[in-house]
RNA sequence: GGCCCUGUAGCUCAGCGGUCAGAGCACCCGGCUCAUAACCGGUGAGACGCAGGUUCGAAUCCUGCCAGGGCUACCA
């Protein structure tokens, strides 16, 4: 079974931000999840690189517009790896594959009579050599850079006739309720295609960094249609001699950020339509976080905080993507900071499970040298557990990241008050509790081995590392159950430095 | 201008018509010693933004106001 997992394509106007980590991450997460799952994933993140404001900056840094596109993308490719971040493919919108199938599906739309020719008007900046949208304009219509009058100017332009698929998308959204989430997303998208649609520029002709319109070569494609195709185009094309397009479109989930909600709730399965293609399954969509200062983080402001220092003063992008999806509900907004990150990491991933993990293996070591007991599992933790992978596959079915992690967490603060109701240390001290104590050892550990099998996802370096100290390495959902590890023969644990040492460097 | 969201313990948030309003963190007290001075238990703590209204009953619905944020088709 198929699963495609997108993530919105990242501007390569300026550097990688937190917001652009956000979001990779929260893909992996579910892009890994369902591999445990057994599922055939395909993970595709990259990056847009026409338009107007890439020529600008490339010209403003002295730079021709391939070259700078060249130059950020790179950045952003080179994040994912710091963030444990693994794509099945890297997209560039300046892949000639790329290039070439969006001119073959906007042709296709173009032939079933969905483009036609007509008068852009804007007010154009002389000086930006630039439309201008009207909300950005100052008062007297002046340029908001320059400050100058500007001049009310027309431009050729071919159109999508956007208008002509309201009637199928109010359907299309009435037949799919689940096309968009969270809720709230969903009713905002509603809410403006209630509003009713305007077709939509599909080209420009004062600029050439772009995909050539093939029917007119005297024009680009306005970028956005050529953004969103990258969805479309990259099965086509992401493995050498294979087309992969027949298995795995329609995709299945775009995680997004609400910025861009209408282009992928309107926009995209407007286009596909248009093309006679099927639109994806499912929109996904984030919120964004804000910075310490309570503004939000954004490339124009310029206080995004760089994801890299919080991988170095970890030490690994674990405590990252863990604190991301814990302190923030996914799709809302939140605040982030390393002081709260600190804190998270502090209390949770090393006071509650990485001591877990500690005093689960140091007490095998010490009462049992090292040897899992084959003893029955405790029926309270049994009780305890039941469900409980069934409960993170749902929460993470609904993209409800922290709900997940939430429900896994409950499980951990279970295993520390297991400790402290059983009381290993006693029964090791009475010489009658010898069974009582394999059980409790052989349940614990099988709570912990349980417990990092649904963590892979969140933070699968250290979740790897605990289960190979288990000494069970399987990452596969089946073995997620708690009792599915105590298959197999006897098992030998190893000790291992803190999972999450206090005091990192920092 | 229009539309939308948010405002609940010191902090971050859950609750969204009906038991004394909840969680985590922080604080304080107690317990324990397997463990990363970690863990476990407990106490305290809140006019649920303000003012009206609906209802047998509202944090929860309605209206207005205040404060913060967002969207309004081509910036993530």
């Amino acid at each position: 079974m198929a699963f495609y997992i997108t993530t919105s394509i990242s501007y390569v106007n300026g550097r990688p931000h937190l917001g652009h980590a956000y979001e990779a991450i929260a893909s992996d997460i579910v892009a890994r999840h369902h591999r445990q799952r057994g599922e055939d994933v395909f993970f595709l993140t990259g990056t847009d690189e026409h338009g107007e404001p890439v020529a600008d900056s490339a010209r403003a840094n002295g730079m021709e517009p391939r070259a700078w596109a060249d130059l950020n993308a790179a950045k952003f490719q080179a994040m994912l790896p710091t963030l444990s971040v693994e794509p099945d493919f890297f997209i560039r919108t300046t892949d000639p594959e790329h290039a070439r199938r969006v001119q073959a599906v906007l042709q296709t739309v173009h032939d079933n009579g969905y483009v036609y020719k007509g008068t852009y008007a804007g007010w154009y900046c002389p000086r930006c050599a630039d439309f201008k949208v009207e909300n950005e304009i100052l008062e007297g219509n002046r340029c908001p850079i320059h400050e100058i009058p500007l001049t009310r100017e027309h431009e050729e332009n071919y159109f999508f006739a956007l208008s002509a698929f309201q009637e199928r998308l109010e359907t299309f959204f009435s037949e799919h309720p689940g096309f968009i989430a969270p809720a709230r997303a969903r009713n905002e998208a509603e809410a403006f295609l209630a509003g009713g649609l305007q077709d939509v520029s599909l080209s420009r002709a004062k600029l050439n960094w772009g995909i050539t319109v093939p029917w007119d070569p005297g024009h680009v494609f306005y970028v956005w249609f050529d953004a969103l195709l990258n969805y479309y185009t990259a099965p086509g094309f992401a493995r050498p001699g294979v087309d992969l397009t027949a298995a795995l479109w329609p995709a299945d989930v775009h995680m997004i950020g609400k910025d861009i909600l209408k282009f992928h709730t309107i926009f995209w399965p407007a286009l596909l339509m248009a093309a006679g293609l099927e639109p994806p399954r499912g929109v996904y969509v984030h919120g964004h976080l804000a910075a310490a200062d309570g503004r939000r983080m954004s490339k124009s402001f310029g206080n995004g905080i760089d994801p890299a220092e919080a991988v170095d003063r970890f030490g690994s992008p674990d405590p990252l993507r863990f604190y991301l999806m814990r302190d923030v509900r996914y799709g809302t907004d939140g605040p982030v900071s390393l002081d709260a990150l600190t804190a998270r990491y502090e209390s949770e991933l090393a006071n509650d499970l990485g001591n877990l993990a500690s005093r689960t293996l140091a007490m095998i070591v010490r009462y049992r040298d090292g040897q899992v007991p084959p003893a029955p599992l405790d029926p309270e933790l049994v009780d305890a557990f039941t469900g409980l992978p069934d409960t993170v596959a749902a929460a993470i079915d609904a993209i409800d990241l922290s709900g997940g992690l939430e429900a896994i967490w409950q499980r951990v603060r279970r295993l520390n008050r297991y400790v402290e109701e059983r009381r290993p240390w006693e029964l090791a001290r009475e010489p009658t509790a010898t069974g009582q104590l394999d059980s409790v050892l052989a349940s614990l550990h099988e709570g912990v081995r349980a417990l990092a099998v649904l963590l892979a996802p969140y933070i699968p370096t250290s979740a790897h590392t605990l289960l190979n100290a288990l000494g069970r390495p399987e990452s596969g959902y089946g073995a997620a159950a708690f009792g599915a590890g105590t298959d197999g023969p006897p098992v030998r644990v190893a000790t291992i430095a803190p999972l999450f040492p206090k005091a990192p460097a920092a």
